[in-house]
DNA sequence: CGCACCCTTGAAATTACTCAAGTTCAGTGG
DNA sequence: CCACTGAACTTGAGTAATTTCAAGGGTGCG
């Protein structure tokens, strides 16, 4: 089990003010006076894939802001299976549990390198206490994260293995459909959509012999969105 | 489709300072002062079961605080097919997502006869924007909400039928373990579980015959925890 | 009584899982 | 430069689980 620190390089404290993707991050609707609540150091920091900003169980003094990469939230079973319940992109916040509780309810792990910034629990506590701006963009990340969780549960985990593999690359190319879109492991592909490693090979593997996908590389696909919106719905 | 308005049973004007699940609900850390910013009537409604609190895409006017009874949210995919995301029992919030939104995003319909009170939406917002006592109850809520989804992701909707049915009899019966457990019809019990009616009736009769229930009444369960928790691990 | 609704059960068809070989490919060391 | 190794992926064949389709109870109610 990797440690965050060891993974971590350290980029600097962060600017919020200057921040680059300020109207994507949880401080977006704050004004100069509430910046000066803010007491204690904001790291920004990379992290390589494999690694974790955080594991479940860990006590909780951060939330993390994503400003690039992508990271998979992991929740184990008692029998050791693990699933994967969420991922996070540019300007979600992982670790909003401690606001409440204080240990991480997931394991945050890498899947492409991640820049992040550390605000520590404090910092969130005493800003949300003083201003109904932070109070908003809270709520709205925590209904972002219900959101997700929702779709995951009526898309990824209802119907066949072609129909949530459709859906799931659906989601991925949402943004840019024209853009090659990068598949995960089929490990991780099985933890997303609830089947085995050899059901999500072999799907995948019949999506690129009927076109649903055009290989561009390893792992990286063109989607095909009229058909695979026809495999997302049909029998 | 059936309007809630003609299935709900006005019950009067709650008196929230004297409500006698106080510490349950929302409302719960509130003071006497903060009591004078609720300036529109909460009305306490009861509702039975088959009628909805709403349904999706209703233009979301109000949060409601489940009393008592029990609420199903139910979302719908394109090609039909339905999901039913989470359950809400006493001291639920429903409806959350139109502090952020404007619609409610699931339709949450009555199991078992509910009684609740509805707060307007300018309710919440104006207590919200004035005390941080309720902003906490808040966080907890959302907290609750995502945290059930994930558990619904990974157990509920992971492994085998058997393994699944064991889970969600755990849950179900995990405050009076010793009092018997009212299952639900087994189209719910297949939407809960991302498995057919037929699958879930087979199940269920399989539970009754090897004794991981005991049935004591119709649809009235109650459960053999060790041999549940065996079978929640199982192959 | 007969209809409607829900639940149950059976048998065939389908889908996904399991287990076991292979394959590919990048990194390593001779 | 090339075999060697490990990890991830692929593929096949048999098996198990679930779905599908269809038919048959049971119960409440007009």
């Amino acid at each position: 089990m990797r440690n965050s620190q060891i993974e971590a390089a350290w980029k600097g404290i962060a600017e919020c003010r200057k921040c680059g993707i300020r109207d994507l991050v949880l401080f977006a609707d704050l004004t100069e006076p509430d910046f000066k609540l803010v007491h204690l150091p904001i790291d920004e920091l990379q992290f390589q894939p494999g690694s974790s900003l955080y594991e479940a169980g860990d006590e909780g003094r951060a939330v993390f802001t994503i400003r690039s990469g992508l990271v998979k939230l992991v929740q184990y079973l008692p029998d050791g299976t693990q699933r994967i319940v969420r991922l996070l992109r540019p300007g979600a916040v992982a670790g909003l549990e401690v606001l409440v509780g204080s240990a991480y309810e997931h394991a945050a792990i890498i899947l492409q390198e991640v820049a992040a910034c550390r605000i520590p629990r404090e910092v969130v506590e005493r800003l949300n206490h003083a201003t109904p701006r932070l109070h908003r963009q809270l709520m709205q990340r925590w209904h972002q994260s219900v959101r997700q969780a929702d779709e995951w549960l009526t898309e990824l985990s209802t119907g066949s293995a072609r129909q949530r593999l459709a859906r799931l690359l659906l989601q991925l190319c949402a943004d840019h459909p024209d853009r090659p879109v990068r598949v995960f492991s089929r490990e991780d592909l099985g933890a997303m959509l609830g089947i085995t490693m050899e059901t999500a090979s072999r799907t995948v593997a019949e999506f690129k012999r009927s076109g649903l996908v055009a290989e561009k590389g390893p792992n990286l696909v063109l989607c095909n969105l009229p058909a695979l919106r026809k495999a997302a719905l049909a029998e």
